[in-house]
DNA sequence: ACTCACTCGGGTAATTTGGGAG
DNA sequence: TATGTCCAAATTACCCGAGTGA
């Protein structure tokens, strides 16, 4: 009935949902009523619900995630930097937590908004100094944007002064960190606690 | 079985677009027999559905459109100027062909980036002159990726020098134009004929 | 034109869902 | 707040004969 793993944009109905967080289907009409749940009807009135809705309800009241769907649930960070070098090794410290972490490495700013407007990641990793590409103001803007300004900006930089660090703050980064970036930071600002959780 | 981008006037079969909608096929043949999905039937009876009116059927629903069918709707362009002014203009001028043509007016250079990521328009309209981010540099990487490659790049500005215009067709961009826009220009690049044409 | 594998339609039965009152 | 129970309706499952496409 409840397949193993569970894809990010499965369709879900509300008894799935309810064996999935063991509660009374009639809790999850009520939730979905009361505008807790995001879902949609079909034409018979029936609610379906999103996979990544549910996981964005579960996040938002902090309800652990179900093991079918930590797949759709998994912390997902797009990084970027013009320097392939820096950036590989960041791909490779971050392998450690891929069980729960989905990385997408990019090479330039473009790539990175357009890569963060299609997944709607849960954090940016972005070096400030990218060409054509000013990082305060994509901080800015994705604070400014309804549906990007929960994302967790994470400024890196080769030289850091604190005037730039001020800077990228006001523009709304958690954190700002030199490079080679330390990944203990990474993971504890996207809420990741030890390497191997037992569920 | 379903190629992963469906043509606007693919026909699908019931079982087709109840694999798209994670639904039965019986619910599909009922919808259809409802009159909720326009549907004709090949001479042996079988449905068949054309993508353009499945997803009429799902807007009307406001059911979530699938990946696949993505570009199956109208034209969609997104317009990025700074100058609010200039780009409601824009929006105004091309109300005419709302039927066929989806606008998406941003302000900044981020949020268009971000919107092209999220909805894969067939065009982008762009000031070259965007705070914060280079649209030369913006049009080449849309055009490196192969996921925006496609893009019809459209770049606009107020001070049009001929040195400008090389560099923008250098990088991709399929036309120039001065502002104001001609939006007959625009309408034409996206291979919209006339308000209404016979198909 | 023929076969073959597969899919589809219609009909009906089985199961699940929604809504509302308890 | 969360759950359990009612009925009508929606969705799904299954049948076989027929259509489709290579």
């Amino acid at each position: 009935m409840i397949p193993e793993t569970i894809d990010p944009d499965s369709l879900l109905t509300s008894t799935q949902v309810g064996n999935l967080l063991q509660v009374n289907p009639s809790s999850v009409k009520k939730w979905v009523n009361d505008g807790h749940i995001i879902a949609f009807r079909t034409p018979g009135g029936h609610r379906r619900i999103r996979a990544l809705d549910l996981v964005a309800f579960l996040d938002a009241h902090k309800i652990p995630v179900p093991r079918q769907l930590q797949n759709a649930g998994k912390r997902r960070i797009v990084a970027v930097d013009d320097d392939i070098t820096q950036l590989r090794a960041l791909g490779r410290s971050l392998k450690r937590w891929s069980d729960k972490l989905d990385v997408t490495l990019v090479d330039n700013g473009v790539d990175a908004l357009l890569e963060v407007g299609a997944s709607r990641p849960h954090g940016l990793l972005i070096d400030v100094f990218l060409p054509g590409i000013d990082g305060i103001e994509v901080c800015r803007r994705l604070k400014a944007n309804a549906a990007t300004k929960d994302i967790a900006i994470i400024v890196t930089s080769g030289r850091l002064t604190s005037e730039l660090e001020q800077a990228a703050r006001g523009a709304g980064a958690r954190r700002v960190l030199r490079k080679p970036v330390d990944v203990t930071a990474v993971i504890e600002e996207l809420g990741i606690a030890a390497p191997a959780p037992s569920r």
